[in-house]
DNA sequence: GTGAAAGCGCTAACAT
DNA sequence: ATGTTAGCGCTTTCAC
């Protein structure tokens, strides 16, 4: 066994002295093992160095810390993940291209994840079926865990994540039934919707109508599901609904419709902001109505375009960071210990302004 | 050397055969020796069937297939990247946040990457000096290469992908000089606002003004140049200038200074549409100016409020989508030959809408 | 075409 | 507190 360790680290000097005489191919990357030598140590003393609880000299530290500084050495995070099976990535998963909600998303679940110390694996999934592949790939690089925003995943896959021992969190959509997941967060959709419906029924309005967006997604029935309680509790029911599948053209039409209606609404909530300005924009130039006198509108999210002067849209602001931040937080909490699912709803805040009375 | 093989394939069986009997702490794989015994092949013959140019029998490829297909394996990426050096995954930095067009951006990209099999780890700067730190965290993530958006570099640090043989490329800011990237794509900014420049002149405007974004930022110096020169080429001159900071809060106060003047202009290019927003806004609503009548304003990036029919801006479209493409594909290409430093401008697209004649 | 053997750069259990 | 040693799961010469 002597003999073998020997010959071993013979061979592995001869290979070093090779590697430094020719130019070699390979990208060369400054190993713990130069910094041990320049230092004086073993390749643990190095290593001891970089891992945060372990036990070192404050004296060699240094020394070590010295020599990796001079030689600008950092230690290889794949390599290390290979042994301790925590990559340090983080997947995240967004559905939704093309809604400036979900690209706010991704930034503010970027810097959460960035400035806990992992990195953020964005994938985007192109079309709704795209998710499962998605994280299936994911799962070959070896991820943490994965945040999933408004996607739909099979049951294959959550148990691929399952046996892996890989936690998911679900964002903006909660988990159904049977599904096993680690925990998700989402904003209080309900709560929300029956702001929105108070402040109608407060301010006169008699026909609230309602915009799904995409049917059967968590996020359009939770929202349509407040609304009729919040109207509800004032005594006034839902005049008429439609389906705008989240989209501007979506929700145009979706207004020209309702607003071509005999006994037409005096307000539609819709559920989010990109129906809501095409409805605003239909009920202004097809229609002719003031806005908010004739028809007030709402609608959710609170986009950059909600807030511009010509539109100035009352709307639902769901704070974003804010999500991110728990749906981080309950990923490392996962991962540390032994963690039992959770689901968490964030409160929103109702922007007032120019399009409801 | 013989016993030591076989006393460590001893060892090694016991660990194996012990792992099986106690559930373990650590996260169970299936690793390519199962599926090599499941299927009656060695390692070496596994790993063939999942790398693209290795010879391997149709026959075998087949069975090993199957095994791996029965027990869900999936090659370890992680595994794979330490020795071949490649880890597959693709850095991603951008720094201006809560700038709609960064984050249509970060989507494009990494589609872009994702879809050529690699996977994209998306930093985000938060305070413009942070990128440095950040693509040294990316470093040790053993990046194949990086894309930046619109950042600044501070030279250590290209020097250090540089010694790490980890290409840099540019986006959307073109490298200054002594810098050493491997590539920059940005838009043709140049050309574009000369097409601007040349709506105006033809269209009767006799003051233009430009609104910049943020000073010394490649983008809006391409942008205030190209329009310049569009101008003198119709014999007109800049009437006006001021700076805006690419914000809407920006652009109003700009927009304020320039509209109050003596000798108003009677045409804004903005270096960005949400500074065109903000002027559209300030001109109507506090100077009760008729657009496109008594004044035109056009903007850049085609941002998805442009679009709204209350502004229908007339705005330049980047198409984010072939920068992406192009970016990526650059970086490919250094990836595999040696690769000689270039860069690309892509050009824009007129988006002529109701704020000019 | 296939298997044996030697690492990729690091960490962690163990011994000192 | 530090060094030695044995891998993490994979790829890749090198024999056959």
């Amino acid at each position: 066994m002597h003999t073998c360790a020997t010959l071993a680290s013979l061979h592995y000097a001869v290979k070093l002295a090779i590697d430094e005489m020719m130019d070699e191919e390979r990208r060369r990357w400054i190993t713990s093992l130069e910094v041990a030598r320049l230092a004086g140590v073993s390749r643990s003393a190095v290593s001891r160095c970089f891992t945060p609880g372990a036990s070192i000299a404050e004296r060699t530290k240094q020394r070590v810390l010295n020599a990796a500084d001079q030689l600008g050495y950092r230690p290889n995070a794949i390599a290390r993940s290979l042994n301790t099976q925590r990559s340090g990535l983080v997947g995240v998963v967004v559905a939704d291209v093309g809604n400036p909600f979900y690209a706010r998303l991704i930034e503010a679940l970027a810097i959460e994840i960035q400035e806990r110390g992992r990195a953020p694996v964005v994938f985007v999934a192109k079309e709704a079926g795209a998710t499962d592949a998605l994280l299936r790939e994911l799962l070959s690089f070896q991820v943490d865990g994965v945040l999933v925003a408004s996607a739909t995943l099979s049951l294959r896959v959550t148990q691929l994540y399952r046996s892996a021992e890989t936690p998911i969190i679900l964002l903006d959509r909660m988990a159904s039934d049977g599904e096993v997941v680690t925990g998700d967060v989402s904003a209080d959709n309900v709560a929300a919707a029956a702001m929105i419906a108070e402040l109608f029924a407060t301010t006169g309005c008699l026909r609230p109508a309602f915009v799904a967006g995409l049917e059967n997604t968590s996020t359009s029935l939770e929202r349509a599901a407040g609304f009729v309680a919040g109207l509800d509790r004032h005594g006034l029911k839902l005049a008429a609904r439609d389906v705008g599948a989240y989209t501007y053209l979506g929700g145009q039409a979706a207004a020209r419709r309702l607003l071509g209606k005999r006994d037409r609404p005096d307000a539609i909530f819709c559920a989010n902001d990109e129906m809501a300005l095409a409805a605003v924009d239909v009920a202004r130039s097809e229609f002719g109505l003031r806005i908010p006198g004739e028809l007030c509108v709402a609608g959710f999210d609170n986009t950059v375009s909600s807030a511009l002067a010509a539109y100035s849209l009352t709307t639902v602001d769901q704070d974003i960071e804010r999500m991110a931040g728990e749906a981080v937080s309950m990923l490392e909490a996962s991962l540390s210990t032994s963690f039992a699912a959770e689901r968490l709803r964030i409160p929103c805040r109702l922007i007032r302004r120019a399009t409801t009375r």
